[in-house]
DNA sequence: TTCATCTGCAA
DNA sequence: TATTGCAGATGAA
């Protein structure tokens, strides 16, 4: 590192839009109900900057009214920007406030944009000797790199890189920084509206400068070119000159550098604080103190290291000594602390150094440690079961449980400190280590807390240790508390606690290639990782506690979620039996079938194209056959190729059944006969599907890897897949238990609808009721179409179905169905009833609920927008049915596998498809499980309606249905 | 390689 | 201009 004094210059709106974003989907809101987010993400940045690099030197840039050259150059750009949020409008002067008091300086020029501010100053601070760093991530900065400039580019999942000259040369494919601007203005930038030369992409732009170096010589040498992108690029030279004048960063702003503006300075405390506190930033607060309490500690220094995290080693013995002292006096919960050498500064002065390693990670904010392995897990282990409620986090080679190796173990039990057991690869030294800890994880009294604890668990069952004792999962608190929301913990932290934790791409690197595993991370990286997750866990925990609050919330959490992970753990962990060579002689004949459409396509079409591709597909179709005179398009310009579109023209050419047909079979190929024999774990034989708790606004459980929800069924050809589901062995039978229209029953019994209530409590069969009461007919004469038009109705009416959207489903014309709804109001007046009553409730009180009461949030349903208030209120029509239907199931869920493991029973739940049920039934249990499956799906939950369960078995799936 | 778009499967 | 999901193929960048 040389002397040279360091500018750092901060393109203000490209963080502030950046950081706006990272919260699209938990915006921060404060009581006072402004958006936050802007602030926060642009403050987060910028402390971070200064955290991490303590500049000398330090200026924000903004832009105003636009660059005026450029638009004078070229009035469209710019022009299809979107207009700014906002949620980013009202954070600007909050954002100059926060500046001016923090003394850092605001560089903005009327008629300028920041690039050009930034440009001006970089260059001119170069002549006085300053290493400059652009804080952006904006690429267009790359021009202006040089030996003494450079770009500062935040990075997705937090950490920063910086390009240099060779960062740049790399990158771009290019010899010289200034090149860029040729390149900017060969390919064009579509959010600038820079048109660029047409037909000229990255990859050509790239060609191009290697051959030719600069667009101006590309220009003159066109000659060497040929075919199409020879004739634009020579009808088009003025634009790409244009293009590149509008790419290039100016550099003759009149601003002044003087060095002495941009000295960091220390920042008016107190006001800062007002501020923050105003906006109700309590952990940007803390950060932001601490952060100058360390700038100036550093700067006393003169020469401080680029990080807070120290290592130090001492030995078993001094932990020792202090175990014995407190576990005698073992009362207070703080005390226990000193087991692992007392206060942090206390063991940081430990020098003794021994075979057990130790390593102490100790700021201001956190004490975090690794244990070593050893008499020292011993003690450990010890100090934890002294304790009621302990946060943990497993750290393991993969995200696959299944052959997930444990590379360590993090636990917390106070807010800031933590612990971590690093593993040992050695397979049967890693058994050992984990039978010291069995004692914690099978102790019931101690209430274990985690994010995501199916995964943990199902990780620990791989090493035969069960879980015990009540849970507290932070993922599944938040998903009550806001089921529209993410639940990642890194979003949790960021918006409960105001705190960006280290993220996992920095520490091992995006997925792909150069991806670490966890093992090869250095072991002090690990304990700071895995012990601040543990640390956060536990401290979202605490607020989520409270949030939960609602009494009814609680219970849904204690007494449905929680449980309902372990019965999850439990199915994936199961499996299911898969006929691979089944599938695979199933793909033989879907392939010659296809073969045969394929060629009888090509056939028709006159040409061979990619019938799988929509844009080809639509040109062959709408331009080549002509088939329609104004094809509907999507919002992108393409042709819409769609079932519902084409299935209309299917008379009109007899390409369009061809293609349908193509479509079908491809697709089953391809996302089923050809995809599941791939995803069978190799080291059980088995298809094991993820369940996701908390993915679904309503309630619902999603599946994937694979999706084992939506194995068709509704196809002769389709259903054929279901047979490859099959049971564990001979001595099993595959059981599948389904909930007869249970949404319908649901939608009747809350809203009293006494005529639906009856025709179920008659058992009969809803949609001929249906028909033959909207239709005035006896249920004995109603037609096949009437009772498919009532069930389509009846299906719509849950979703808030209008007249044209049943027109579309059905034959029927828009009058028709309109007429067809109003009848059926008529006929169930009381259901229209309680479907505004819960629009009305959801405007009063902004969510809709369950009968588990869980709920849904509907922020727009008061929008002035009609479209999106349209959305809002089907939602608060269709979510207490979905989401009351999912409760039931899951209620049933739990109630069934607590049955199973009680009675010791062979047979095992396997899967759960949104309102049914599949077992592996060993075949000599089958007459209890029939009738334990029946009694507990039906009993799951009483209301005015019965629920009535229909069951089946099989060898495989299909004849189980 | 990554990402958005289109399409289509389930309840 | 019908709810909730997941995923494969394509093609642009």
């Amino acid at each position: 590192m040389s002397d040279q004094k360091r500018l750092f210059l901060v393109d203000a709106y490209a963080l502030i839009f950046r950081g706006y974003y990272a919260f699209i989907k938990n915006p921060r809101i404060n009581s006072k109900g402004e958006d936050t987010s802007a602030i926060m993400g642009f403050m987060n940045s910028l402390l971070d900057v200064i955290k991490r690099e303590r500049p000398d030197h330090l200026a924000v840039c903004f832009d105003k009214g636009g660059s005026a050259d450029r638009v004078e150059l070229y009035t469209e750009y710019k022009a299809n920007r979107d207009a700014t949020p906002d949620g980013i409008k009202t954070a600007i002067p909050y954002i100059y406030e926060i500046l001016k008091a923090m003394h850092i300086p605001i560089m903005v020029k009327e008629g300028y944009e920041a690039d050009d501010v930034i440009g001006t100053l970089a260059k001119k601070a170069e002549k006085e000797g300053y290493k400059t760093f652009m804080v952006t991530p904006d690429k267009d900065f790359a021009q202006l790199v040089s030996e003494n400039i450079f770009m500062y580019r935040p990075m997705f999942g937090g950490g920063y890189e910086t390009w240099g000259i060779p960062e740049v040369q790399k990158k771009f494919e290019i010899t010289d920084p200034l090149q860029v601007i040729d390149f900017l203005g060969m390919m064009g930038d579509a959010s600038d509206n820079i048109p660029g030369l047409p037909g000229v992409g990255e990859k050509t732009a790239k060609k191009f400068l290697a051959t030719y170096g600069s667009m101006e010589n590309l220009l003159a040498n066109t000659h060497e070119l040929k075919g199409k992108m020879k004739e634009k690029i020579e009808a088009n030279g003025a634009l790409g000159l244009l293009s590149k004048k509008l790419a290039t960063i100016m550099l003759d702003v009149p601003v002044d550098f003087d060095a002495k503006d941009f000295e960091m300075s220390q920042p008016d405390i107190p006001k800062v604080t007002e501020i923050f506190q105003g906006l109700e930033f309590r952990r940007l607060t803390d950060n932001f103190l601490k952060t100058f309490a360390s700038v100036n500690e550093a700067t006393d220094q003169s020469k401080a290291p680029s990080n807070s995290t120290s290592t130090s080693n001492s030995d078993a013995t001094s932990s020792s000594n202090s175990v014995s002292t407190s576990s005698s006096s073992s009362s207070a919960g703080e005390g226990q602390f000193s087991l692992f050498g007392g206060s942090p500064s206390e063991s940081t002065k430990t020098e003794t150094t021994s075979e057990f390693e130790r390593n102490t990670i100790d700021n201001t904010s956190h004490f975090y440690q690794s244990i070593a392995p050893g008499m020292a897990t011993t003690l450990f282990v010890k100090n934890l079961l002294n304790q009621t409620s302990v946060c943990f986090d497993t750290e393991t080679t993969g995200l696959n449980p299944l052959i997930a190796e444990l590379v360590g173990i993090a636990f917390s039990w106070d807010a800031g400190k933590g612990f971590y057991i690093p593993f040992p690869e050695d397979k049967e030294d890693a058994q050992h280590l984990i039978e010291l800890l069995r004692p914690f994880f099978e102790n019931e009294a101690i209430e274990k807390i985690g994010q995501n604890l199916k995964y943990d668990i199902k990780v620990l069952a791989k090493y035969n240790v069960e879980v015990k004792g009540k849970l507290f999962d932070t993922m599944l608190a938040h998903y009550l508390i806001n089921p529209d929301m993410r639940h990642n913990m890194d979003i949790l932290a960021e918006t409960y606690l105001n705190y960006t934790p280290v993220s996992i791409t920095e520490l091992i690197g995006k997925k792909g290639k150069n991806q670490l595993s966890m093992r090869d991370v250095p072991l002090e990286k690990q304990t700071e990782y895995a012990v601040e997750d543990a640390d956060i866990t536990l401290q979202l925990k605490e607020h989520f506690e409270k949030e939960l609050g609602d009494a009814n919330t609680q219970k849904l959490f204690t007494d449905i979620e929680v449980p309902l992970l372990r019965v999850l753990a439990a199915m994936e962990l199961e499996g299911i039996n898969l006929d691979t060579d089944f599938l695979n002689s199933l793909s033989e004949q879907l392939n010659s079938d296809i073969d045969t459409l394929e060629k009888a396509i090509y056939e028709a079409a006159g040409e061979e194209f990619n019938i799988a591709s929509p844009k080809q597909l639509g040109i062959i179709l709408f331009e080549k056959l002509n088939l329609v005179d104004k094809p509907k398009k999507t919002k992108t310009g393409q042709y819409k190729t769609g079932e519902d579109i084409l299935s209309y023209l299917a008379k009109d050419h007899k390409i369009i059944k061809q293609v349908l047909d193509y479509r079908g079979l491809a697709k089953l190929k391809s996302t089923y006969v050809d995809a599941l024999p791939l995803q069978v774990e190799p080291s059980t034989n088995r298809v094991h599907t993820d369940y996701m708790q908390t993915v679904a606004a309503t309630g619902r459980l999603s599946s994937n890897n694979p999706n084992l929800q939506n194995i068709p069924i509704r196809t002769e050809r389709g259903r054929q897949v279901r047979k490859a589901f099959v049971p564990r062995d001979e001595n099993y039978t595959l059981l599948a238990a389904d909930y007869s229209q249970i949404e319908l029953r649901i939608i009747a019994a809350l809203s009293s609808e006494e005529t639906m209530i009856e025709a179920f409590k008659n058992g009969e069969d809803i949609h001929a009721s249906t028909a033959s009461k909207v239709f005035g007919v006896p249920i004995a004469e109603v037609t096949r179409e009437q009772r498919s038009n009532a069930k389509t109705v009846n299906f719509g009416i849950i979703y808030g179905v209008s007249a044209f959207g049943l027109s579309n489903q059905t034959d029927l014309s828009r009058g028709e169905a309109k007429e067809l709804i109003d009848t059926y109001y008529e006929t169930y007046p009381k259901l229209k009833k309680y479907m505004s009553a819960q629009v009305d409730f959801a405007r009063d009180h902004g969510y809709v609920k369950t009968v588990l009461d869980r709920r849904r949030y509907l922020k727009d349903i008061n929008s002035a927008n009609a479209i999106v208030r349209g959305a809002a209120e089907r939602n608060a029509v269709n979510a207490p049915i979905q989401g009351s239907a999912a409760d039931i199931i899951k209620i049933a869920m739990i109630n069934i596998h607590h049955k199973l493991s009680l009675g010791n029973f062979k047979t095992k739940m396997l899967l759960q498809v949104h309102d049914e049920l599949v077992f592996d039934v060993y075949k000599p249990e089958l007459e209890a499980m029939k009738t334990m499956i029946k009694t507990e799906m039906e009993g799951a939950f009483k209301m005015e309606v019965p629920l009535d369960v229909e069951m089946d078995i099989g060898d495989n799936w299909l004849e189980a249905h």
